[in-house]
DNA sequence: GTCTATAGACCGATAGAC
DNA sequence: GTCTATCGGTCTATAGAC
């Protein structure tokens, strides 16, 4: 469809946010680079400044993207908890029950809450686009709408998750789905930082894990 | 005592490895470069090649000594948490039970298992070298006979106050000390990656986060 | 909209003087 | 044991041709 190298005539800038998460993936946000990016996509090193004023602007456009996929795999894992929770519901009772039981959006809010976590763990290994880069300092200053608006709703999918599971008070809220959030990127962290072999199953294995420890840390 | 700079006739090898520590608490082990470590010092940027021959091993001594402080701040910290737990008992029994309490070494094993994350965080943040650098993939292949040595001591350390938990396996206590560390280091990474403001105050606080997280992962 | 070419900065590491 | 000087590499960002 698009061509190895040469012109991007129209498309360059789709495609420079797209191949600025593989190079995140690989090198991390700290060894990111505009010039890497061009490399890969076949362009000048010079060529993304005409779509992007510089790198923290490029780096902004990915985080507002990167805030949208994480919601949407929040929402999706929480879901997908819910629904086995339901289907192992139904193992134990009738269909009519196990029925209203995956109607209820509120079923067992504990394992939507700890669904987080693998989410977490595989789109940030996968992407190199987790919370350091979505929430970056560096970008911190920069007047991006697009960017603010999807953090705030990124947060907005997170704060519902941790209050729906009946904790006391709001603080109690925050700091629960910190602490969910801290174990899940401390894997990330790990992982990305050569302490464990690299591999899809490996992967699979830390997001398991993942999940357990916010299961145990929500507690109950 | 020692000239600010210039000359460092003698001592500039311990000077360099203690330097590096500043450097890695603030530009975090990617940004580490020796020329900065030098320029620090105030000795030219060849002078460290004359103690280290490349960048590697100066990481590789570095963290030989983060092995050592490590173990020593995670057998601190255990000792002082049951320390505490015999001082809370005291106030609920006799001086006499208090003693035989504080005499168990094996008192509370879980507390003095959770109190290793509070020590992670607070070494970590400090020097810039935790597990990322005690680990790095970039020294794994040196026949660093210290490092080695050290960093074995020091997983053995952990792994000690696992078992202590009584939990039925030995991939079990792997596994649990690798949640406990996990959530410990994702606080650390959340905070030098900025997503936390910095101070020590903060520091502090998120120290007793992970010490409380890592209580509830340890359960019962 | 993309190119070539370049400036200016920083890095790792080496050679040779003192 | 430390210095000066240097090579070759990386990066961000700009200037100007097409």
């Amino acid at each position: 469809m698009s061509a190895e190298r040469g012109y991007h005539h129209g498309g360059l800038r789709a495609a420079l946010i797209a191949t600025s998460f593989e190079v995140l993936a690989e090198s991390g946000l700290q060894r990111f680079s505009v010039a890497a990016v061009a490399r890969r996509l076949g362009v000048s090193s010079a060529a993304p400044y005409r779509h992007f004023p510089d790198r923290a602007h490029l780096l902004a456009a990915v985080a507002a993207a990167a805030a949208a996929d994480l919601r949407a795999a929040f929402t999706a894992a929480a879901d997908a908890a819910a629904a086995d929770a339901a289907a192992a519901d139904a193992a134990a009772a009738d269909a009519a029950a196990a029925d209203a039981a995956a109607a209820d959006a509120a079923a067992d809010p504990r394992a939507r809450l700890a669904a987080v976590a693998g989410a977490y763990v595989r789109y940030a290994v996968r992407t190199g686009a987790g919370f350091p880069v979505v929430f970056a300092p560096e970008l911190a200053s920069l007047a991006d709408h697009e960017r603010r608006e999807e953090t705030r709703a990124l947060m907005t999918v997170l704060l519902d998750l941790s209050t729906a599971t009946a904790v006391r008070a709001h603080l109690d809220a925050v700091r629960q789905i910190e602490a969910v959030i801290a174990v899940a990127h401390g894997y990330v962290s790990l992982y990305v930082d050569g302490f464990y072999a690299h591999g899809d199953s490996v992967v699979d294995d830390i997001a398991e894990r993942a999940v357990a420890a916010a299961r145990a840390l929500i507690g109950r």
